[in-house]
DNA sequence: GTCTATAAAAAGATAGAC
DNA sequence: GTCTATCTTTTTATAGAC
């Protein structure tokens, strides 16, 4: 499930663990940086200060500025599309699968705040293949929450609501805690969650 | 309740009207290029490309970069503040009154969607007094929300649900739609607001 | 008002020593 | 593996002609 491009994938060099548990504390370090900062407001100089390092030490573990963003939304979407494999496989009713998709979503923003802030706000600086890899990621998790959302319309559990428009509205519901829900509390992203499920599967329901 | 920072302000020289056409002219097109590239990923050549301009003329109606980025946000501020002023004017029961401030908010969205996609990504790129100015004007509507809310919760309209956490599930439901939402359709801000409402407030009725 | 030319600083990335 | 020094390009902003 997770992704490996720019790290040891067939096409590079393979790289001892101990490269790739040092690129990995980088890429962590790094996405603090750009939370605050921003992707393009982020100097190497300054991701070199933040990972204490020089350049060239710097250059030695990634590729370019771009790999970095790129090991930040694959971190994002691996982590989110494996908590949205756990729901379709625990199944469920549609209102139980809404609502555990919820938890573990708001458990990834929860766990990585930083990643999500960078995910949610720099993802049009990738390029190329870089941005159309992460678009069809996005577009395969927005499709299973709609259609769990169908499903549920289906079943009769919920009204006959638009599956695409509602599953938009719970996205942002869910996706915009990342402004402020934190691993430190005061609510846990599970007591979030139930609160947001509360609501949101209330006022879809029959 | 126009905020007049950086354009004719009693602080700077009085500019013809011409001058505040062409510069509102130019703060609409570089929100548009912002919108794209982002604000630091945004050069200043890449601007007067935008707008038919000269390095030298660009400066002749702006002062700086982060300036051109004051103007969008204040644009954005202004105008949802407005609505929400009208809202609070007309008064209602609280529902009536949340369903209305849905409405005004997707409007702004709608017509502002430039504006609004900075507004909502390059927020953290203001420095200094800008920051703090702007942040005041997000609270400030943020809490005309929250009031609403905790006023439906007293009335009886709504659950006991927690005013702050309820408004944030609101607002991420509404500000989200910045991803989607066109003036072209097909759906109109109104209709997608209504939609919203029945959900939300079905969500949290009693 | 708008232009071209340019200043002065900072950017991303690389080279080569150690 | 990490450093310092540097290359090349690009950045924001200004000067001064027209």
């Amino acid at each position: 499930m997770r992704t490996d491009r720019g790290t040891a994938g067939s096409a590079g060099p393979t790289r001892s663990a101990k490269w790739l548990r040092r690129r990995e504390e980088i890429v962590d370090t790094s996405a603090k940086v750009f939370a605050v900062h921003g992707f393009h407001g982020t100097s190497t100089t300054e991701l070199c200060e933040a990972n204490g390092l020089g350049k060239g030490a710097l250059y030695y573990y990634i590729g370019s500025k771009e790999e970095l963003l790129v090991a930040i939304h694959d971190r994002v979407m691996d982590e989110v599309l494996a908590g949205a494999a756990r729901v379709a496989e625990t199944g469920g009713t549609p209102p139980e699968q809404l609502a555990a998709l919820g938890k573990e979503l708001l458990d990834v923003i929860a766990r990585y705040p930083d990643h999500v802030w960078v995910f949610l706000h720099e993802f049009p600086a990738l390029t190329g293949g870089n941005a159309a890899q992460f678009r069809a990621r996005r577009h395969e998790y927005e499709r299973a929450v709609e259609s769990v959302i169908a499903a549920g319309v289906a079943s009769g559990d919920f009204r006959d609501v638009d599956p695409k428009l509602t599953s938009r509205a719970w996205l942002g519901m869910h996706n915009y805690t990342y402004l402020w829900l934190k691993p430190s509390g005061p609510l846990t992203a599970e007591q979030v969650a139930e609160k947001f499920a509360d609501v949101f599967i209330g006022g879809v329901a029959k």
